[in-house]
DNA sequence: CAGCAGGGGGCGT
DNA sequence: CGCCCCCTGCTGA
């Protein structure tokens, strides 16, 4: 009651969710081959109606979409390219909005992003989380959101274990960054939104947890925040950066939440450049 | 090689 | 639906 972490674990993988119904979808999602929609044209099937009309769009000769603005003629095939083409040319929105959180370039689309936090920052996005999200900030730029890591145990053992925080950053793998929900709030304080690290004023209540912040690779942040369906909660963001070295030992000598967090950062590929 | 962009598909909301 | 994935071709440094 207390505790408002996501009771329902994966058993695939390590997703959790909220209730019981969200984990059906998940596992429809993530983990089933039932693909009941079926392409009449060729052997194309997938999981629901939506994404076969958009696959079926694909095989119209003619483009299925035109833009709407006075006398463009512009066409596509998809509703996307209609509504990035209309965004881009119609309303003079091509600025890249899409912002590095490392480095700060900047790129017009979240994919190209994507490419770049893994190819240069060597991110990776733990299990069960099948993709970055990004989320806009006060700036109007859309950053890395961190993931949110959802895991019972996890929480546990970082409840019990909470001295370990600096040693458990170090060990992590550079450029890994976790957010782990450990409970609701239940009353409700002044301010609500998240406020993201760093970055110029308006940050409201966020607390750093780590002892000393002598060690700037491993900080640990807790967030009060109000989630996707309104609730508060407490996020903590462990963030591990090494952008010079890759711890290189196979084996930490750490135990407990290493371990468990080791599954999500795993090994870079090591062979890079 | 890095970044951009179009097309098509997966899936969380 | 919207966001993000991959694949791929193009372009400029």
């Amino acid at each position: 009651m207390r505790n408002h972490v996501n009771h329902y674990k994966c058993p695939l993988c390590d997703m959790t969710c909220p209730l019981p119904s969200s984990l059906r979808n998940h596992m429809r999602f993530r983990h089933s081959e039932d693909r009941p929609f079926k392409c009449d044209c060729c052997d194309y099937s997938c999981k629901n109606l939506i994404d076969l009309r958009k696959h079926l769009d694909t095989h119209s000769k003619e483009p299925a979409y035109k833009c709407d603005f006075q006398n463009c003629s512009f066409t596509a095939r998809s509703l996307s390219s209609i509504k990035s083409h209309y965004r881009k040319v119609h309303e003079g929105d091509s600025e890249p909005r899409y912002k590095c959180h490392v480095c700060d370039k900047c790129f017009t689309r979240g994919n190209n992003l994507t490419v770049h936090l893994r190819k240069k920052h060597q991110f990776k996005w733990p299990s069960g989380h099948p993709r970055f999200r990004y989320k806009e900030h006060e700036d109007g730029y859309m950053r890395l959101q961190l993931v949110r890591y959802e895991s019972m145990e996890l929480t546990q053992q970082l409840l019990r274990q909470p001295q370990e925080e600096s040693d458990l950053g170090a060990a992590l793998n550079e450029s890994s960054l976790q957010g782990i929900i450990l409970e609701s709030v239940p009353g409700e304080s002044g301010s609500q939104e998240e406020a993201e690290e760093e970055e110029e004023g308006g940050v409201s209540e966020e607390m750093s947890l780590s002892a000393s912040q002598d060690t700037p690779s491993s900080v640990i942040h807790m967030v009060n925040q109000t989630n996707a369906q309104g609730a508060r909660e407490i996020v903590y963001y462990v963030l591990a950066e090494t952008p010079g070295e890759p711890p290189p030992d196979p084996e930490p000598p750490l135990g407990g939440i290493v371990e468990k967090l080791q599954g999500i950062a795993e090994e870079p590929e090591a062979q890079m450049l």
